[in-house]
DNA sequence: CTCTATCTACGAATTTTTTCGTTGATTTAC
DNA sequence: GTAAATCAACGAAAAAATTCGTAGATAGAG
């Protein structure tokens, strides 16, 4: 009797999703492809992982002859913002300092990043 | 023959380790009245998983009488620490000015953490 | 046309995560 | 002391997520 995830892309969705954001509309050969740079599956699961996906609405899909082309039908900055609300209210306990605080220390960030960020701070305080 | 998940407490147990974190060490009873304000879950639930999290090692334990007194056997820091680099990894390809910005757009943010946040901006120029 | 390669569909098996029922021991209230 | 409440242990079930095998259809090579 497990209880219902809030919400967002499993892992191996994400790992789907992020392949085609970054490729763009792409068959399911293509994905899995891309994907078994890291991972190692077969191409039936990669397969039935975008077919599910594909009724649950986070892909499209259209035929192209034999094979089906899909596309995310879910934006990028939708799933991202929601995966932080997640992760910021079960694991930092909604604070964001915290959450950007650890960010920042997990990974070198480029004096460009930074500048960027400090913009978005300005424009935060301004208001 | 699913996959090993790369690291990282599941969402039950971050929900107790949270709790955890915020009482200090704490009965299973205690765990579980704080996690039923919001899932209702039984509690030979709560106590069967704080069971596996000890065998797993994220928890510690001893005896006092009848009961077991838990407590974390992995810091805050490092687990929040970890989940922000899977999440980094898996969700913003690596960037963290991304993260950032999407944490920051998520939640309000006070002056005062701002402060704090550019404070630390400051730190990670200076050097 | 025939053979081979490739693709989708489908069902099912596996693994992981979450949940609980039952049992027996121990304490507490009466 | 007896009954009710509380606890840990344990095994098992249910749900969710991931994986793959097999089958049938279609396209392309020869």
């Amino acid at each position: 009797m497990a209880r219902h995830r809030s919400a967002g892309p499993t892992d191996r969705e994400m790992a789907i999703l992020s392949v085609l954001w970054e490729r763009g509309p792409s068959t399911v050969r293509e994905v899995h492809e891309a994907l078994n740079a890291d991972s190692d599956t077969g191409y039936t699961t990669t397969l039935k992982l975008m077919q599910i996906m594909s009724d649950k609405g986070l892909l499209s899909r259209k035929d192209a002859g034999r094979q089906h082309i899909y596309r995310p039908a879910v934006s990028q900055e939708k799933t991202q913002s929601q995966v932080v609300g997640e992760v910021l209210e079960k694991v930092f306990a909604g604070s964001a300092e915290k959450l950007v605080m650890r960010a920042l220390s997990a990974r070198k960030v480029s004096a460009e990043e930074l500048k960027r960020i400090r913009e978005m701070l300005d424009e935060m305080e301004g208001t």
